[in-house]
DNA sequence: CTGTTAGCGCGTTCAC
DNA sequence: GTGAACGCGCTAACAG
């Protein structure tokens, strides 16, 4: 690969002035400067960032870190993600934390490595996620959903409880009493929130909550169907379900079909999310749609200030999600 | 962030004794190295990848450009790819041709500027495509499903000409005979490819294709939704359906539902791409898979060969993808 | 066993 | 309007 020094040397010009054709940096002649810019293209020469970068201490480069970027709401999350950075001149390197601590540590010390100028974390959250933060100083962060315990830095909120428990209103609302809940491994802030939301909204309303009526499974559609299968099995059979999740809703109404439960004439089913696939499922899915794009682009935003260098206070934002009415909830029969 | 000479300062060794005990490069005595690592930790000294990178003419990092990240099928495979690269201790970044030509020209410029290692290139083949691929010399490329005309590089494939013969030999072989193609645009190399395979099996069969019974629309699930209103108001109802991808295929199950024809009662459908959520449909989605994992595994190790020098000649693999029975499929009414 | 030194490719003073 | 030269942080050859 061509170099700038070959390419000053064709031009028979010095190193400097093809640096400055290249970012217009200096008055260059007319003449000088449509010789090495011819010089260039022949050459194919392509400057390096690598160099560039060490000399400007800035790769231009952001950390992504989800935990699992096949998830349809993350990969939703990550595209809109890698749109906001592209338009601000910056590259994304796509980090799955899926595998636990000890990838999401290595990963950490890798990107460090690398020198990114900033690091975009959506953490689980899981419990063998504590104490693995960079340093504070280290690079600029924007953590999105969740805050980590004693990692100082910019949060991004999506109002997850208040998402739950507007979502349970609903339901209320159209009229049900029995009402369960579906969520994801306990020990998840992502699924201990969403289930707050619905025991908030249950309470204000007066309405019990049994035990046995939040069933926890894995976040996944797998998760969903057994947990309805279960649910759909006891004596006190709801005639609504919140589900913490679109993906496990989908094996939700995947298992009542197979039960012969219709949704949402025996039974409601709200989701959270919007992936996607909740707009063509049978019937749609009424859902909780987090507000992904504004996410996004805050996040990236708010990433750049820091990395510019913003000493402005640490931000806590949050975003409200809103329901999306489908055809999943109805009136109890 | 601390320099390898402040830590050799502070150590009272020399830079070069610091780099050999980072890397291993050579006997130091057990005094000097603990004495070094005890310095490195205290310092938080992390060594910059940039300028080993400039150093050494190779940056451990992969491009990976696909249409669209957020569809569940690149997703998916995205995911493996990453997991893959991270494996062989190489970082992904992740490019989104999405929003045509010029985006994927610039990523493409970007991405050699950033001196990648190597490029895994899932081109949709469009028509603005043409050209734009980077010089032959620059950087190893492996193509996954679909080769540039002109690009010469190795190439992945996944059978998708017989995968998609393969689905409509099932639904022959359950007894359909007037079979419908739902697929994407007509100008997309993924959607050729698909119907080609359907119109073998069913010129093979010696059936009929009347004009109509292809109907193209965007690869989305809008796209599947439109597609199978159009179908089902047809005075000639096909009692089958093989779906180009199990996108289109959600949308069209959801246009089913809202019409009242019972899948598989009614009408069979096949789809293609078994995305984690066609599990998970009512009901569960019959389709060909292709080799996702093995389609990522092999781009990566392909491609880091090429980037370790094997000059070995072009290589052109096909996998191939297999039918999943799932229970959207059933014998005619 | 350890230190000195010459670049890697570029941006940026400083001098002309 | 242009060029020479230093240094970003690191590796590797060469000395000792």
């Amino acid at each position: 690969m061509a170099t700038m020094k070959q390419v000053a040397e064709r031009a028979g010009v010095s190193i400097s002035t093809v640096s400055h054709v290249i970012n217009n940096t200096r008055v260059v002649s007319d003449d000088v400067r449509q010789r090495v810019q011819g010089v260039i293209d022949e050459m194919r020469y392509i400057p390096s960032a690598v160099a560039r970068s060490l000399k400007n201490d800035k790769t231009n480069t952001i950390g992504v870190l989800v935990p699992n970027s096949s998830n349809p709401y993350f990969a939703e999350l990550i595209r809109w993600l890698e749109d906001a950075a592209f338009q601000r001149g910056y590259n994304i390197i796509l980090c799955n934390a899926h595998g636990g601590g000890k990838k999401q540590t290595a990963y950490l010390r890798l990107l460090m490595e690398k020198r990114i100028d900033g690091l975009v974390l959506v953490a689980s959250g899981a419990d063998d996620e504590q104490g693995l933060m960079p340093g504070r100083d280290a690079v600029p962060i924007v953590q999105l959903e969740r805050a980590l315990p004693g990692l100082d830095a910019d949060v991004i909120l999506a109002g997850q409880e208040e998402g739950a428990r507007d979502a349970t209103r609903h339901l209320i609302a159209l009229g049900h009493r029995v009402i369960a809940c579906v969520s994801g491994p306990e020990d998840l802030p992502r699924s201990r929130e969403r289930v707050g939301g619905f025991l908030r909204a249950m309470e204000e309303a007066g309405l019990d909550v049994a035990p046995g009526d939040i069933v926890h499974e894995e976040f996944t559609s797998a998760g969903g169907h057994a947990a309805f299968s279960r649910l759909l099995a006891r004596d006190r059979r709801p005639s609504a379900v919140f589900v913490a999740s679109d993906l496990m809703a989908l094996g939700g109404l995947c298992a009542a079909g197979r039960a012969g439960v219709r949704i949402p004439d025996q039974i409601s089913v709200v989701g959270y999310d919007d992936i996607g696939a909740s707009c063509y499922t049978s019937p749609p899915l009424t859902t909780i749609a987090p507000p992904k794009y504004d996410m996004a682009r805050l996040a990236i935003e708010q990433l750049i200030e820091r990395i510019k260098g913003t000493q402005a206070p640490l931000r806590n934002t949050a975003l409200a999600g809103h329901l999306v009415l489908r055809a999943s909830t109805a009136p109890p029969a």
